[in-house]
DNA sequence: ACGCATCTGTTATACAATAACATCGATTGC
DNA sequence: GCAATCGATGTTATTGTATAACAGATGCGT
């Protein structure tokens, strides 16, 4: 049972990670929703309430220019650490990467700033290998 | 008139644009809206079309994060070029700096996993400079 | 004039997120 | 046991963000 691998996640919170592990894929709030309503899920608020601890946890990424979330892909990932997420515009296939030398870039960017760094968002759109090789596009 | 300063701009683009280059910060399609009705702006299709334009021809940029839309600052600004913003929790000043260190790692990375890289959205949250001696938190 | 593309105006709708309030259940302290 | 508390839940209603669909207007090349 996934909860014991993460201490305490409550029913709400557990039907909303297994869908977003299910999925392979980010998906919406809602489309969260549309899946979870036969296991009792009716309302948009379980699920962002779900999703906000499931955040907090580390366990799920907001990938904020799809207005959609992942389960985090990379075990060990710290949620302090600055992602990289690559999503292909013509599959929608989303890969999450841990760059130590961009995550330091952009804290010496902050830093000449005089930015006191929190978080960091970095989305990359694009094609990913298999697209590129399927079109000439 | 700043519709010569960028070749054509249409009347709404032009009201759309002037909005956001008066605000000196972020602006939500829909308190663009609020702040045109006095010029005949009434739905939102009128703001989301104007904008569309204006993004196509990189005068403006999209805050994924905030939902929002801010007036490029940085005149010479290519849109081909990765723009890095910082957003501060605290007051929401917006910042637009330009970083070819970041650009070229965040190509690189693009590289090592076979991802042809079209556009980077870089959102960097924290505090200014100002909100940080203003406060120890 | 005609065809074509682009911009425009309007209504209605879909999608995303939060507010407000009541309830339930487990835990703590007495 | 029992009140107090805290976190999670369920529900309804509302706000905020963005697009669909259709019609009309404008400009331009032929
Ligand atoms: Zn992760
Ligand atoms: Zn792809
Ligand atoms: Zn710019
Ligand atoms: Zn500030």
């Amino acid at each position: 049972m996934r909860s014991s691998e993460h201490g305490a996640l409550t029913k709400n919170q557990e039907l909303v990670y297994d869908a977003l592990t299910d999925a392979k894929g980010p998906l919406s709030a809602y489309a969260i929703l549309d899946g979870l309503r036969e296991h009792g899920i009716r309302a948009p608020l379980q699920v962002y309430r779900a999703l906000d601890k499931l955040l907090e946890f580390g366990l799920v990424h907001r990938l904020e220019s799809l207005n959609s979330f992942v389960a985090c892909s990379h075990p060990e990932c710290d949620s302090r650490e600055t992602m990289v997420f690559t999503i292909c515009e013509k599959c929608g296939k989303v890969s999450e990467l841990a760059d130590k030398a961009i995550a330091g870039q952009l804290q010496s960017l902050a830093d000449l700033d005089h930015f006191a760094l929190k978080a960091a968002t970095v989305e990359l759109r694009g094609f990913c290998q298999a697209c590129q090789t399927a079109s000439t596009q």
